[in-house]
DNA sequence: TCTGGGGTCCTAGGGCGA
DNA sequence: TCTGTCGCCCTAGGACCC
């Protein structure tokens, strides 16, 4: 039997958490740069908000309801969810984390425990350890759980939160309830062309021959469809090592020359090298890209990518900024308006048995230098140090003007308790 | 004026060597 | 030496997830 356990409305959550006084009220939470609508307490669902909606286009509403707005605070979220995993952790080892608000827990050879009571009991312990309310979805497979973990969440009055799917007839009464849009793993596309083919809820799906998802929806479709029918095909997945780390971001205003986007990309691919070496890995190719506000009609678009196959391994901030400036020199067009850049690492190899080139290597020194950089990053906080190449002035800062304080991860901004 | 970021997996199709 | 076929590998693009 599989539990997924889910966050209800996770980031909104976290800031209710450190801020009672929002209880029942609406809230939302903002992606960077304060642009899109990433998440909405079920208050703000009921307005109407869209889930990635732009802000802007909602103003008015959040001005009109009282609508309490927050910049994405993602080191409170990332600090509050390894919280919450680990106490779901002491219930059985056998647990995936399959996002930063949810995870799949294995219960195979709990047949003598109540495993409702269990649920429950794990709801109750999240919630007065973390402050963050949980569903549960327990079936026999994982998309069965994400689907009793669906009526959940839905339903919390009858359910108290805590789904158990142990029969067949809840199977099928789940299935012809669920819409096919919301099955886990079919998207928009595919639900778009099911339901134009009358293929409207779970069970009509499953109902679809074998042939017919295969040629449609790959294997991967098929593999969904067995999972429903209560057939496990899916098993908990171990904690793997990245196959590309990324660090893209949009731009708080135009970039129009070469300088200035070379600061940017070269920050970017120092990040990624931070990420790479915490997974001990290095990488051998680097995509770089650049372009321009694709919602600006009126101004000229341009798009350009480049992967380089790098001469060696490597997880060297310095040498992959170095070669971070030589890709954005080759694909850099003067004259256009850039909006977003980023640089992809990819090809990642485990760091230790790196093997040299007989011509070209990574710089040895680099080992010892990156190892002193990230300790001293680690103890004094980020960004202490910096490539040459890299602003320290942090004149491109995101607009995060509604960001809470990081309750849990810097002491200068814990909460305070005053006693009158 | 203002529209996110970071991932995974699968398939089709082309290049290329045996 | 030339040509056809097969299978492997790589890449781009599409679909999905949070």
């Amino acid at each position: 039997m599989f539990a997924l356990v889910d966050c209800n409305n996770f980031y909104a959550s976290c800031e209710r958490v450190f801020r009672p006084d929002l209880n029942g009220k609406p809230i939302v939470v903002l992606s960077n740069n304060d642009g899109c609508v990433i998440a909405r307490s079920n208050e703000a669902k009921a307005l109407g908000i869209p889930m990635g909606a732009p802000a802007f286009h909602h103003q008015e509403v959040f001005e009109k309801h009282n609508v309490k707005v927050f910049s994405a605070n993602f080191g409170l979220y990332g600090d509050m969810s390894s919280r919450v995993m680990s106490i779901l952790f002491t219930y059985t080892p056998k647990m995936e984390i399959y996002s930063i608000d949810e995870a799949f827990l294995n219960f195979d050879g709990f047949d003598l425990y109540n495993l409702q009571e269990l649920g429950t009991q794990m709801r109750h312990k999240v919630l007065t350890g973390t402050g963050i309310p949980v569903s549960v979805g327990f079936a026999p497979t994982k998309a069965l759980a994400k689907v009793a973990n669906h009526i959940a969440k839905k339903f919390p009055e009858r359910t108290g939160g805590v789904y158990f799917m142990d029969s067949e007839e809840k199977r099928i009464k789940a299935l012809k309830w669920l819409g096919v849009e919301d099955v886990w793993g079919i998207g928009k596309q595919h639900s778009k062309k099911l339901i134009y083919l009358g293929v409207k809820t779970a069970y009509d799906f499953i109902q679809l021959s074998d042939g017919w998802i295969k040629k449609n929806m790959s294997v991967v479709g098929l593999r969904l469809k067995r999972e429903l029918q209560g057939e496990r095909t899916l098993e908990l997945e171990d904690l793997k090592n990245k196959q590309s780390i990324a660090t893209t971001r949009s731009f708080d205003r135009m970039y129009t020359s070469l300088i200035e986007l070379n600061e940017r990309v070269i920050t970017f691919a120092v990040t990624c090298a931070e990420k790479l070496r915490q997974q001990k890995s290095c990488c051998q190719a680097m995509m770089v890209f650049i372009h321009t506000n694709f919602h600006r009609e009126d101004l000229a678009q341009c798009s350009k990518n480049i992967v380089l196959k790098l001469p060696y391994p490597t997880s060297s901030s310095s040498e992959l900024a170095k070669f971070a400036k030589e890709a954005l020199a080759r694909i850099f067009v003067n004259g256009y308006c850039y909006k977003k850049a980023g640089v992809i690492l990819m090809d990642i190899v485990p760091a230790l048995p790196n093997q040299l080139n007989l011509f070209e290597h990574s710089n040895p020194k680099h080992k010892a230098l990156m190892k002193a950089i990230d300790r001293i990053n680690a103890d004094f906080g980020p960004h202490k140090i910096l490539l040459a190449a890299q602003d320290p002035a942090r004149r491109w800062k995101m607009k995060q003007e509604k960001l809470s304080p990081h309750y849990t991860t810097r002491l200068d901004e814990i909460m305070i308790i005053k006693a009158d």
